[in-house]
DNA sequence: AAAATGATCAACCGCCCTTAG
DNA sequence: TCTAAGGGCGGTTGATCATTT
């Protein structure tokens, strides 16, 4: 299959974009939206192609684009998420709000990348926290993996994503969040770094940064084996918690849980907090060693996770299943009964597999589903999903 | 003050997947 | 079913600015 170089045609620029060709790019999106960006040219005469023209949208000339330094908690956040996802700069940018995946790569590469040289090079891994010696289990290379300094503690597979507003007024809120997409586009936007705003462009937190309060954190604890969302938003409007982007539901589940495959139990329970160490929820990062399997299923194709309900509704018939809080249900394979009552979205319905049977259990597949969605949804579809906006 | 070096990040490259004809 | 085009993504480059020597 022969492919078209992406954007070698003569006469078309590169390198930097001008004050002009921005506008000319905005002129377009405002009448004609995002999409078909190989007719820009032809439209508007943009001496561009259509990957550049897409590029330059995406990364700056969107609105909500946040700039300036990174948080704590973002660092915080990309590092987490990186080492659940290894390389996928796109997934890690869906859940930093405002945040583009190309700015999150060079940030990784400069900033993290060199904290973690920097600390291996010392020798001291943080007090309390195992230094893991691999980084991503993704396949794509990168010489980070084994500098990786991300710390690991606990022991269990639990993922909590911790939510915390607090005190953030309505406005902060938005500025903070991802908003919902666009399709007429409304194009005001903080002005594109190359050619304007120079002397805010680098070092100071200008605009959105610092309105960055959600404290959003994937912290895991220990030994059994759910993966827990448990949101804290304190004092915030439900108009507010409706663009939390990592913000799980509030209300009507607050304990989402995602059941995994436990390997080996063993090796599991092996895994407790080190002795004297204090169990502080927020302290406490995704175990690695012990995340292998599941960092696996991520790196995967979320479509295909069927494969892990088969696991879990295998543990569940031969009563060797993961039980968190103590209540699971009997299992039947048999259509829809009692809690079995939740259904896939239909994007997952894609496998004759769970076309053959949608029913899962409602504390399982479901709730497994929700991390699913968590990472690979948009804000909108997740943030629609916790607050029981769709039918599930 | 100038050169060298380092850091940052916008933009490009090339591969892959999806879709339409 | 095949092919071409569109679009998305991760890796890499190179220009620019900041810092050090």
């Amino acid at each position: 299959m022969g492919r078209k170089p992406g954007c070698s045609k003569d006469g078309l620029n590169k390198g930097a974009w001008t004050p002009l060709e921005d506008k000319m790019l905005m002129d377009y999106l405002k009448i004609h939206g995002e999409g078909k960006w190989s007719n820009i040219v032809r439209v508007t005469g943009l001496k561009r192609c259509g990957k550049s023209c897409r590029l330059r949208w995406m990364n700056y000339l969107r609105p909500n684009i946040k700039r300036g330094n990174f948080s704590d908690d973002e660092e915080d956040l990309i590092i987490r998420l990186h080492k659940l996802l290894g390389n996928r700069w796109s997934l890690i940018a869906g859940r930093l709000p405002g945040r583009t995946d190309n700015e999150i790569k060079n940030y990784w590469h400069t900033t993290i990348a060199k904290k973690a040289q920097q600390r291996q090079l010392r020798g001291q891994p943080r007090v309390g926290r195992k230094q893991i010696a691999s980084g991503s289990q993704n396949g794509a290379a990168s010489d980070l993996k084994n500098q990786s300094t991300i710390e690991s503690q606990c022991t269990t597979g639990m993922v909590a994503a911790t939510t915390t507003l607090q005190e953030n007024t309505a406005q902060e809120h938005q500025d903070s969040i991802a908003m919902p997409k666009s399709t007429n586009g409304d194009l005001q936007h903080d002005m594109p770094k190359t050619y304007e705003n120079e002397s805010s462009s680098k070092g100071s937190q200008n605009g959105a940064a610092s309105n960055f309060k959600n404290q959003s954190t994937i912290e895991s604890q220990c030994t059994t084996g759910v993966v827990a969302a448990t949101p804290t938003l304190q004092e915030n409007t439900a108009q507010e918690h409706q663009y939390s982007t990592i913000a799980m539901a509030q209300s009507t589940s607050s304990n989402l849980q995602y059941y995994i495959p436990k390997t080996n139990e063993n090796e599991s329970s092996s895994k407790g907090l080190a002795s004297g160490e204090d169990y502080n929820s927020s302290n406490i990062m995704m175990d690695y060693d012990y995340m292998e399997d599941f960092s696996k299923i991520l790196d995967s194709d979320f479509t295909r996770l069927s494969d892990i309900h088969d696991i879990i509704s295998t543990d569940h018939r031969s009563n060797n299943t993961i039980e968190v809080n103590g209540d699971h249900p009997g299992v039947s394979t048999n259509g829809c009964k009692s809690r079995e009552t939740a259904e896939f979205p239909g994007k997952l319905l894609d496998s004759d597999h769970w076309s053959s049977n949608k029913c899962i259990l409602a504390d399982q597949g479901f709730d497994f589903m929700s991390l699913l969605s968590f990472l690979d949804s948009t804000d909108d579809e997740w943030t629609a999903d916790a607050l029981g906006t769709k039918v599930l």
